[in-house]
DNA sequence: ACTACATATTGACAAATTTGAATATATAGT
DNA sequence: ACTATATATTCAAATTTGTCAATATGTAGT
């Protein structure tokens, strides 16, 4: 298989680890470095980067560059498509 | 880790398979026999019969046995609780 | 240039997930 | 009882994912 499902599971794959879900709670509060993310999440500096690089390529996370750091935040737009796709799946449709 | 988010990534994972989602979407328009769900779906009835144990343990989908059959539909509730699972990890917050 | 620090990447391994072959269970019809 | 059919379970192989140690990259201060 290699369809529109593909691209859909990845969206929710960001969601589906529960140091991903953590760090995202730990942005509901606004941005945060990478730094402060580390110290409340139970994972090394590596796996971090790696859970990070997930989010920001699913969309849900945005993340600046600011000298050395490297702030993250909740990416509004990205997050409200995945609402969206979530209704789009599970919402009842007449048709067919 | 093992924690409420542990829970939550359960219910989420869901979602993250692509065969998962062809099933859901499937079933969007109504109740369906497992035998259906194999006509259209690219896996066989091993792998088929694994992931609806995924999504009926997840809440998101309900088992109805008849006789030989079994149909699956969506789980109305299971899906709005989803929803609002999502809602709560990407909502921005004040507090903190 | 050198050092210190923040983050990313690579590579290897462990754990979890997906898959199908073989088999088991359950139901219905004869 | 026997047979056919629908679905579930078991088990092992293949794949994917999460993790960390080591290392690389990039930035800022001296």
């Amino acid at each position: 298989m290699q369809n529109e499902y593909t691209e859909y599971a990845k969206v929710f794959k960001a969601f589906c680890d529960e140091t991903r879900l953590m760090v995202l709670s730990l942005l509901q509060s606004g941005e945060k470095c990478a730094c402060v993310l580390l110290e409340k999440v139970n994972v090394g500096q590596p796996t971090l980067s790696h859970h990070m690089k997930i989010l920001v390529e699913s969309g849900i996370v945005s993340a600046r560059k600011d000298g050395k750091w490297t702030h993250y935040s909740l990416n509004e737009s990205g997050c409200e498509k995945a609402k969206e796709l979530l209704k789009l799946i599970t919402d009842s449709r007449e048709d067919d």
